[in-house]
RNA sequence: GGUCUCGUGGCCGAGCGGUUAGGCAGAGGUCUGCAAAACCUUGUACAGCGGUUCGAAUCCGCUCGAGACCUCCA
């Protein structure tokens, strides 16, 4: 496949035409989320953007090596340096074991993921399963002189490094705005500088999750596993990283500044930020206490929500922004999402029922086109479900016989329809399918045929009450031209 | 305080120098025993004020407003 792709390189601020570093291979690495509770609406968005790019990549024949790590140690609580483990705190309040947490919330993620239709990842690595190569990794950065060694913590050494790299290239920083920053922090730290950042921790006699190194019996800085992890499955210098745009600094900048010393070079060619979700015109996240999880949204138990929404709905309502823009969270919105992501899978249904012409009122090659460049253009998803929609108009015209589509043009649409909506945008139908599945249609077939007969002859006090029965069995009746059709409600 | 981003019709959200974005909601109509769905028609939108230009939502400046990062955060 022809490759026109174009993304927007968060490192150069501008839009890029994707080049593979080796062709067809591409590697993505992804931060994952730190596993000490339930995944919230905010971490679906970068799990359903970077999903989307991992679809398309493939769909574009690229072999992609998609590295999304979970974060199971390092992420301290309160201070970057100074603060506590979030896992080690978390097990400590619930009287578990750390990896006991860790293996919970784990599942629980996963469990989202699967119900919002993400493909898992190629390799997810944990940390804690990493600790032997991000110690080579700060012995490396140790021996090029750019770290010290600080009662049994090493830090990384920021004014060093700015002297012949530029610290800041990725985020945009200047190092003195962050001198100037940081100069009234509270507190003495073993730093030299506020600004350095912290390889690895000596573990303080409560803190239950501890390796053994050449320094102290602790645990590695947080910027470290990605570099070590990263570096590992997909080599020094690899396609794309990607993560939360929240994550641009210190995370990711200091990435970069790890791996110029240990591996002599960036990390990544291309760097992909998704932008944040909102919830009043706020960031939704952990500090804010605003977040409202994945489980809540699937089953409408949280009290800013007015009833609960399908993990489609919310993946359709991710997709329909643009993934560099904010998205603003509510009740209107989702339910805008949810109807018209209901449209768009109806018209997939009526796309196997149109009768064929013989001439075509619609360009279906053209429309194709236009779906590739929508997805070219930096991952454009809301274009293409824009194109997507007229595409729903004309299947809808052609049902009601005011448009034509030749049988070739249909059975374009149905591969379109099947490219698009259901490999590229993840997207599929929410129907429960069960065994009970033949028996209940059997069921139906069998009402609506009494119906019919009722109909026929004009007993409209039959044919209602079999419709208001069955309605309050939440089953929709749905009279057409063709015959009654039945769906069920939710 | 520093750095950066954004402000689009009732709501969400594309576009980023000239062409209808799209979805939801609203209004009118077609269809229909009724209802629903669908279809057709319908919207004085681009924070404000200046400037550049033949032409600006789109570029520049200022003002106002909102947000992100600078500390863990997707």
């Amino acid at each position: 496949m022809e490759n026109n792709l174009i993304l927007y390189n968060t490192l150069s601020r501008k839009k890029e035409i994707f080049t593979p570093l080796k062709a067809p291979f591409v590697g993505m690495y992804v931060c994952g989320p730190t596993v000490y509770g339930d995944a919230h609406l905010g971490h679906a968005r970068p799990a359903i953007t970077f999903d989307l790019i991992y679809r398309y990549l493939t769909h574009l024949d690229y072999k992609v090596r998609y590295v999304r790590n979970i974060t199971d140690v390092g992420h301290l609580e309160a201070d970057a340096d100074e603060g506590e483990d979030k896992i080690a705190k978390k097990a400590r309040l619930e009287q578990l074991e750390p990896m006991e947490v860790v293996q919970y919330y784990s599942d629980r993620y996963h469990e989202n993921m699967s119900q919002l239709n993400v493909k898992k990842p190629s390799i997810e690595p944990r940390a804690s399963g990493h600790i032997i190569e991000q110690i080579e990794m700060v012995k490396k950065i140790m021996d090029e002189g750019y770290a010290y060694e600080v009662n049994g913590s090493v830090y990384f050494d920021v004014f060093k490094y700015n002297q012949s790299h530029e610290y800041g290239k990725l985020s945009g920083r200047v190092l003195e705005d962050l001198i100037s920053n940081t100069r009234d922090l509270e507190g003495q730290t073993e730093k030299k500088n506020g600004y350095d950042f912290a390889l690895w921790k000596k573990a303080m006699p409560e803190h239950i999750m501890r390796w053994p190194s050449p320094w102290s019996d602790g645990f590695p800085g947080w910027h470290m596993e990605c570099s070590a992890m990263g570096c590992k499955y997909l080599g020094e210098y690899f396609d794309i990283h990607g993560g939360g745009m929240d994550l641009l600094f210190p995370h990711h900048e200091s990435e970069i500044a790890q791996s110029n010393i240990a591996n002599g070079g960036d990390p990544a060619k291309y760097w992909v930020h998704n932008n944040m979700i909102t919830i009043n015109g706020k960031k939704m996240g952990k500090s804010l206490n605003n977040f409202i999880t994945l489980n809540e949204f699937f089953n409408g138990e949280h009290k800013s929500l007015e009833q609960a929404f399908s993990p489609m709905t919310i993946r359709f309502f991710i997709l329909q922004a643009h993934y560099r823009s904010t998205l603003d969270f509510s009740n209107e919105a989702l339910v805008a999402a949810e109807k018209g992501l209901d449209k768009l899978l109806k018209a997939s249904e009526t796309l196997h029922q149109l009768k064929a012409s013989d001439q075509s009122d619609f360009n279906v090659v053209e429309m194709k086109l236009n779906c590739y460049r929508a997805l070219d253009d930096d991952f454009n998803s809301p274009i293409l479900i824009a194109h997507l929609f007229e595409v729903v108009k004309w299947i809808n015209q052609v049902k009601h016989e005011k448009a034509k589509l030749k049988k070739e043009d249909i059975e374009a649409l149905k591969i379109l329809f099947n490219i698009f909506v259901f490999q590229i945008l993840g997207l599929k139908p929410e129907k429960q399918s069960n065994d009970d599945h033949e028996i209940v249609d059997g069921l139906m077939n069998t009402i609506l045929d009494i119906r019919k007969d009722a109909k026929d002859n004009k007993n409209w006090g039959l044919a209602d009450k079999i419709r208001d029965e069955l309605g309050k069995l939440k089953i929709d009746i749905k009279d057409t031209k063709e015959g009654a059709s039945w769906e069920i409600k939710e």
